[in-house]
Formats: C-alpha cells, sequence, structure tokens
DNA sequence: CACAAAAATCGACCGCGGTCGACTTTTTGC
DNA sequence: GCAAAAAGTCGACCGCGGTCGATTTTTGTG
C-alpha cells in the first residue's frame, strides 16, 4: 500500500519537528545538535537529511508552523472597525511579542526573513502572501474609510508600517530601547508616519 | 622595548585584515577557512585568535574599516544646501551601492547590525555614532530650513527613514525589487513618509 | 509470491570553526 | 645579564553540520 509509506514518512517529520521544537527550547538552536535532534526523534543522524536539507530548514518549518497560528490569531484578534492605528498597533504587537516570545528565535527569523541566502528566498513567500493579504485588506479598508491616501499603492502602504515595524523590533534587539518602550515607541511612530515628517501645508501658509 | 611587540601585533593585525579583504573578496567569507587565512597571513591557526575570537570578528574589523571610509566619503559628497530629499537619496543610496557591492557582505553586516547576537551589541557602536551624527545635523538643518517638523525628535525622524532604506535593502535582498527600482522605490517611499500616509487635512475639509 | 527497482536508513567520514596545552619569545625585576 | 613571569605562537584535537555509500525496507510488476 502507497499509503504506509507516506504516513510513516509524515510522521517521522513531525517528529523531528516536535524534537526540534523541545530541545530548540530547552538548549536554544545553535546548542542543539542534529544528533541530539536524530535521538531525540528515534532516528538516526544522516536520516534527518531526508526530511530536512539542513538545520536552518528544520527551524524554517517550525517557524512556518507557528507563523500561520499567529497570523490566523492575529486576524481573529484584530477588530475590522477600530481605528487604523489600532488596528495596525494590535497586529505589529501580537507579532512581536510572539516573535521575540524566543529571544534567539526571533532574531534568527528576522534576519532570515530580511536578508535571506542566495537559495532560501522563497522560504516564507508562502506565510507572507498570507500574511499581507490581512495587511492588505487593513490597508484597503482604511482608504476606503478615508484614513489613508487612497493615491498610495497598498504595497508602498505595507512598506511603511513593516519597515517602522522592523526598526522598532531591530532597536530592542540592539539594546537601543526596552521591552516597556516598544509599543509607545511604535505608536508614535505610526502615528508620525501618518500626519507626515514634513510640516503641514497650513502651517506653512499660516 | 615595549614598542617593538605592539608593533608587531598590530602589523600582523593589519596583514590578517589584509589577507580576509583579499580571500573574502576572491571566494566568499563563508568559502575561506581559517586555516587559509592563516597561511595567507603568514601565521599559524591558532594564532589568529590571539586577534579575534571569532570568524565574524576579522569580518567585523573589515567592516569597521569600510564603513569608516564609506561615511567619510558620503559626508564630503553630501550637498547642505540641497533638498533634504536629495540630501538622504544621496546618503542612503551611497550607503546601499557600498553595501550591496558584495552580496554576501551586505548580507551579513545587515543582518548583524540590525539583529546582533546578545555579546556583540555595541560593536558597531563607534562607527553607528558617527552615521548618526552626520544625519542628524542634516535633519537638524531641515528642521531649521522647516522642511522637517521641529516637534519630532531626531532620533525618531532619523527611525523613519533608516526604516525606509531598510525595507529597500530587504526587497532587494529577497528579490522582490530590481537593482534599477531601488533609487525611484526609496524616493517615493521618501516622499510618501514626508507628505504622509494619512489624507492632508484640507483634503478632509473640502 | 518473487524479485528487481526505488526509496529510506544509517553511521563512518570530511572539513571547518574554535580550543587547548606544549613550546618559544619577549618583558620585567633584581 | 639572568632567571622567572608574561605574552605570543602553533598545530593536534574536539564537536558540529553535512556527505556518502553500503545496507535495509518498501513498492510496483509478472
Amino acid at each position: 500500500m502507497t499509503q504506509t509509506r507516506e504516513e510513516k514518512k509524515r510522521q517521522t517529520r513531525k517528529a523531528i519537528i516536535a524534537a526540534a521544537v523541545r530541545l530548540f527550547d530547552l538548549k536554544g538552536f545553535e546548542k542543539t545538535s542534529i544528533e541530539e535532534l536524530a535521538k531525540e526523534a528515534g532516528i538516526g543522524k544522516g536520516t534527518i537529511y531526508t526530511y530536512f536539507q539542513t538545520k536552518s530548514e528544520i527551524f524554517y518549518a517550525f517557524c512556518e508552523e507557528q507563523l500561520e497560528f499567529i497570523h490566523e490569531e492575529l486576524a481573529r484578534k484584530t477588530d475590522p472597525s477600530a481605528p487604523l492605528i489600532e488596528q495596525v498597533m494590535t497586529i505589529f504587537m501580537g507579532e512581536f511579542l510572539h516573535v521575540t516570545r524566543n529571544k534567539e528565535f526571533g532574531r534568527f527569523f528576522m534576519q532570515q526573513v530580511l536578508f535571506p541566502p542566495e537559495g532560501d528566498r522563497n522560504r516564507f513567500a508562502e506565510v507572507d502572501n498570507k500574511w499581507l493579504e490581512l495587511l492588505f485588506s487593513i490597508y484597503q479598508k482604511a482608504q476606503q474609510r478615508n484614513e489613508l491616501r487612497s493615491d498610495i499603492d497598498l504595497l508602498y502602504l505595507a512598506g511603511h508600517f513593516y519597515a517602522l515595524y522592523v526598526v522598532v523590533v531591530s532597536s530592542w534587539y540592539a539594546g537601543r530601547i526596552e521591552t516597556e518602550e516598544v509599543a509607545p515607541g511604535m505608536r508614535m511612530l505610526f502615528e508620525q508616519v501618518l500626519e507626515g515628517l514634513a510640516p503641514s501645508p497650513q502651517a506653512i501658509s499660516a
């Protein structure tokens, strides 16, 4: 039966990820060796490479699972009728809290998503798309409510907010801001980008 | 004489960096082994570790040199009387071109600067400060010329522009945009952030 | 059921980054 | 000038990520 083999493979794959979740959480990513991982999953070292090409890929697989869950949760939590800034705060702060729950994971994740190695470009493409869809719908509705300019492409709008999110996370990782400063800092940046950095035209004409 | 020893150490250190520049450029960072590096520098493998604690540190040292040079050049190139957007375009495009001259270097550099490992937090602090000083002076002058709101902290202003720079570089690394799209994309984002993402107040009252 | 093809399993092995302790050179104090 | 201490040099060695080919297990076919 063709079923048996596929089924077993799926189970083994799951076992590896499960082992990874346990050990990465316990000892961290770097300090967990492939051999330990294999042992924990009850297979030989070489067999790991039937399922994942590199150690990073195991981490990616774990991330994908997590992200799918996180994004679903955030989509549920977000109130589509709330003001734009509340919605983006909910989403990005939620993402921040999840991503940085395990500091090492978060760092590696951000590094790989933002500046992926040549081969891994589309690694998170699928998850990213769902993510973008959610944000797009938020921005689009904000445009319709006239909270956002309609002459700016959705992709650019997404870029602006994401950019600020990234620098906030980066500032946290670089130790330039403390955890309590993240939310107020992010909110202030979002407010500022909405209003614009240039003085408002009235102020000039006034 | 105390001089001899220190002098020799300085020379050896330089020799290592010189070897690194040559070999990293030739074969890339990952593909250059410490042993090769040592051989090229004319010393033993273990000796490298008297001068640098990890392979990454050699790269950092190289980066610091480069950055100092780049920032000086950019400071010279920038016309303090030009409109703000021209100045930031000059600076960030200059930075982009230098950072991405060697793709692998640029990736690693961005990853480390934005999301540094726990121990390496202040690795680039010194260079960063000079960098920030240059930008601060630009933003401050723009505030005085009323091109930028004066009620926003310089650090936040810097954050806004830097954030956009980062997402542009990230988009390039992730293959979402081509090299030719970098400059126009960055310019458009800068223009938008200056104007603000929200519709202008007149538009609302109109 | 038989048996060849295909796929999966495995651990010995490789190369690399980094460590360590034995050895050499330089500095210090008298 | 010399002996002890301090600092520098080195390559054998360790552990890890990843490869490979020999072996076992599963699948498709008559």
